[in-house]
DNA sequence: ACAATAACCGAAAAAAGATTCGGTAGGGAT
DNA sequence: ATCCCTACCGAATCTTTTTTCGGTTATTGT
């Protein structure tokens, strides 16, 4: 995990929810795992944008700050799984909300995006 | 504005929105505007934390992303002022999830922090 | 026994993002 | 005229985050 050299202030809420579920792909795996895919390597194979690493680095800091837990899985070959705990269930309506602003603002924000890269060439 | 290398999504929600006001400063500028600090160097004493230019960059983005606009101040020297737009207000209740979650949760992340500071001397 | 897959990690490199620094230009005040 | 404040901007630098790469260890299927 990385050591911060700028100090950071916990005391925003914004701040604190950004540290836990702040990084590029959290999002993406607290909802993979909400939608039943919980072995790393499955949700590997779901967000297939994203590298195994940091698949894995992002899975540890989830687990360390309290979102998922690791546990033996249920089949025969007995492989990690990780769970949403109760912290982690309770980011997901903050997620849908964000979902849900950013698709139906999804085709005005691409527009201008279009815009800034047509400009810039 | 920076131009990215690597191809983004925008067709995920959560992208879109991180997109808009996700920088590190764009929730605090939202924020302080909402309370009716709206000139920029207004809104740097505010923000002491942030540079002066993070400011005007950050603000650039917002308006660029039509959350704010910018228009000449009411009083006699005729100042920039920043306004939330519809598209900015529409933010506000999902900061104010967001910092809600994050206070509610903030004494546990606060602990679990100091546990990976004492562990990495 | 052997190849394949899973889970995981360290370190280097690349990319993204933030900060610092050194400017310009205009208006107001003394 | 000079000084200060405001609003900006470009470029270099630094920090943070992500990616890539090359591993280890354990387990499973053949």
């Amino acid at each position: 995990m990385y050591t911060k050299k700028i100090e950071e202030d916990l005391d925003c809420g914004i701040r604190v929810a950004a540290k836990v579920f702040g990084g590029k792909w959290k999002c993406c795996i607290l909802d993979a795992i909400n939608r039943g895919i919980n072995r790393p390597a499955d949700i590997g194979r779901y967000i297939t944008d994203a590298s195994a690493r940091v698949i894995e680095m992002q899975l540890a800091e989830l687990l360390f700050f309290g979102a998922i837990e690791k546990c033996a899985g249920e089949g025969f070959p007995k492989r990690t799984e990780y769970r949403l705990t109760p912290l982690g269930e309770s980011i997901l309506p903050i997620l849908a909300q964000m979902d849900r602003w950013g698709l139906s603002h999804s085709e005005f924000i691409k527009e201008r995006q279009r815009e800034l890269e047509n400009a810039e060439v």
